[in-house]
RNA sequence: GCCCAAAUAGUUUAGUGGUAAAACAAGCCCUUGGUAAGGGCUAGAGUGUGGGUCCGAUUCCCACUUUGGGCUCCA
């Protein structure tokens, strides 16, 4: 079915649901209720009312037996004066149409039979006999207009499908994501917890988590290498007063976490490195061959989210920034992106994560509380980004509104398993800054002149990364990544000994190995190993030890035979070296 | 922060107005095995926290905490 033809269908459901929570909750109002991507959804101000999920047998069988009754949908234009007449009792649908008229849009009413709705959307031909593959799937709130300080009303999230097998394998598929949640095998696989003793939002890395952490910042180190990156280290908290000079005090003071004393001294945890990246530049005089100056830092920061934002490691208090901040001079800017771009293309290639799209995040020019005042240098950031995203040829959606308060960005975003999206790496173009800080260098002329500046996040977050990484191989790494990358399995305690030796040669060869001494079977082992989503299984048994040999199995379950030992290693470390 | 829901051994779950059951994991024993679970025994929770109702609460009610799905916000 054509996007079109189901968007109507999804959202004609919408009607539908509307329709049946209007007649079994009396006094509810209906606000919108558009098709969404693999669904809908329809807000509701319920009054004296609630509904759970509990309700939704309910609330289907009701539509069921509308259903028959909506024939056709009949559209008919209508004035303001009419259609503040006809919705008279709904505020919201009065607003709307208010609205709509100021702009200028023509109003009209759709009706299937006995549910007048006002509403100029597409709708199916024949409602009774389309909507027949729908199901509720979940409740939520939702603010009027997405604005916090509005009214909370119900949302109720469904779907519909034109045929009931693309309704049930849509939601098999629902299942199957949650089987790859990173929570869920986050645990399973002992990657890292969350203790209620720490506080929430503050992800505990394991040993095994921690190498898969460990991991990416040993790639992310060779290629900044590579690119003349500087590594820094710098403290986790800073005086108040440098956030009041660089403005974040302003713009990011509600998720920064609350001051503290120190020798009559205000300090805080920092939010983000800018600031003590720009104070080593700053330290001393710079000349313009110093530039571009690239600092970069693995940098651990501290923001305050509010509770039900946090989400295992996809958003956390605690995040830790692969951050680095360039800079350079004007004439620098398109090399120096072109050079962070490529970098993002590489590493999104070394994790295989090819489902990405780029967002070009531009000032909202009337949101004058979020950016920094000055129409002029914000224009002339976007426009500069945006001729660097087309002669990167990145594929790229604009976003208004999006952009940092000290400038517009380019990010790229991924999506979780249940389809979420979420915004990676972020390069930021900061014409702001040099100037507020007075940072400087001195140019062939001897003069001062101030930097600009590009912030360049690789991965966005390594917390965030984890996540993303452990949904997108459903915790089946790639051996790089792998915390334990071969498992030894001996067929039994006789061969405990050579078992072991032949896990000190894989270790001594800088192979992650582990040794399986249980007393169980060999096909216990195997499961045990499999479920732990082990790239590796050397099996060690009589037969190997006559052959002087080992047999390899993958955790996909191809047996691989029997191997001389150190042409397994060889095959090892070459896979583990060619990964990207 | 707001709306809706959930919370029972390490984990996944069951269950009841009369102080809780199982599987896996753990420990011990038997078995000594050939490519996704060999068998037995033992120990382990007083049911997220605090109140309330009741003769009696893990079960019902309230608040709080944490988690999940959303909204807002965001790396």
């Amino acid at each position: 079915m054509e996007k079109n033809n189901l968007d109507n269908l999804r959202h004609s459901c919408a009607h539908l649901l509307a329709h049946a929570v209007k007649q079994l909750y009396p006094g509810a109002l209906n606000a919108i209720g558009p098709a969404i991507e693999n669904g809908f959804y329809q807000d509701f101000d319920l009054g004296k009312w609630s509904i759970s999920e509990e309700d939704f047998p309910k609330i289907e069988a009701k539509m069921r037996t509308i259903l028959p009754t909506w024939q056709k949908f009949s559209f008919k234009e209508v004035t303001l004066e009419e259609a503040k007449k006809l919705f008279k009792d709904n505020k919201y649908k009065v607003e709307m149409a208010t609205e709509f008229a100021k702009q200028g849009k023509k109003l009209q009413t759709n009706d299937p039979g006995d549910f007048l709705d006002l509403c100029k959307m597409g709708h199916v031909e024949n409602p009774a006999k389309e909507l027949l593959h729908f199901k509720l799937l979940s409740v939520a709130g939702a603010y009027w207009r997405g604005d916090e300080k509005n009214k909370m009303l119900t949302r109720i999230y469904g779907t519909v499908f034109p045929t009931k097998e693309e309704l049930e394998n849509h939601l098999k598929m629902l299942e199957e994501a949650k089987k790859r949640d990173h929570r869920k095998l986050g645990k399973e696989l002992d990657l890292f917890v969350i203790s209620e003793n720490i506080g929430k939002g503050l992800p505990l890395i394991t040993p095994k988590g921690n190498i898969i952490r460990k991991q990416i910042l040993d790639y992310e180190y060779e290629l900044e290498k590579k690119s003349g990156f500087q590594q820094v280290f710098t403290p986790h908290i800073a005086r108040s007063e440098m956030y009041k000079k660089t403005g974040h005090w302003q713009h990011y003071r509600d998720v920064m976490y609350a001051p503290f004393g120190i020798d009559g001294e205000e300090y805080v945890l920092k939010p983000m490195n800018c600031p003590h990246h720009y104070m080593i530049y700053a330290a001393r005089p710079r000349s313009y061959k110093d530039l571009p100056m690239r600092l970069s830092e693995p940098g651990t920061c501290y923001r305050f989210e509010k509770t039900g934002e946090l989400a295992g490691l996809l958003r956390v208090r605690a995040l830790s920034i692969d951050d680095s901040h360039i800079l350079m001079r004007e004439s620098q800017i398109e090399s120096e992106f072109k050079l962070c771009i490529e970098m993002v293309k590489k590493m999104f290639k070394a994790f295989s994560l090819n489902n990405f799209y780029v967002r070009l995040s531009l000032v909202d020019p009337s949101d004058a509380v979020k950016y920094i005042a000055d129409a002029a240098t914000w224009k002339k950031a976007g426009e500069k980004l945006e001729k660097i995203v087309k002669d990167n040829k990145l594929k790229y959606i604009i976003a208004k509104g999006e952009a940092s308060f000290y400038g517009p960005k380019i990010d790229f975003m991924v999506k979780d398993s249940l389809g979420r999206e979420w915004q990676m790496s972020t390069l930021q173009l900061d014409l702001f800054m040099g100037k507020k800080l007075n940072l400087t260098y001195i140019n062939e002329e001897g003069k001062e002149e101030h930097p600009v500046i590009l912030h360049r996040g690789l991965t966005g977050s390594l917390e965030r990364t984890m996540a993303i990484l452990i949904e997108h191989f459903a915790g089946a790494f790639p051996l790089w990544l792998s915390p334990v990358q071969v498992i030894v399995l001996p067929i039994s305690e006789k061969f405990l000994e050579p078992a072991q030796k032949i896990k000190e040669e894989l270790a001594k060869n800088n192979i992650r190995v582990e040794l399986n001494a249980d007393n169980k079977s060999l096909g216990g082992k195997i499961r045990e190993s499999t479920l732990q989503k082990i790239p590796y299984m050397v099996i060690i048994g009589e037969k190997e030890l006559k052959s002087n040999s080992i047999s390899v199995r993958k955790r996909e379950g191809k047996d691989l035979g029997s191997i001389e030992i150190n042409k397994f290693i060889n095959q090892l470390k070459s896979q583990i070296e060619n990964f990207s």
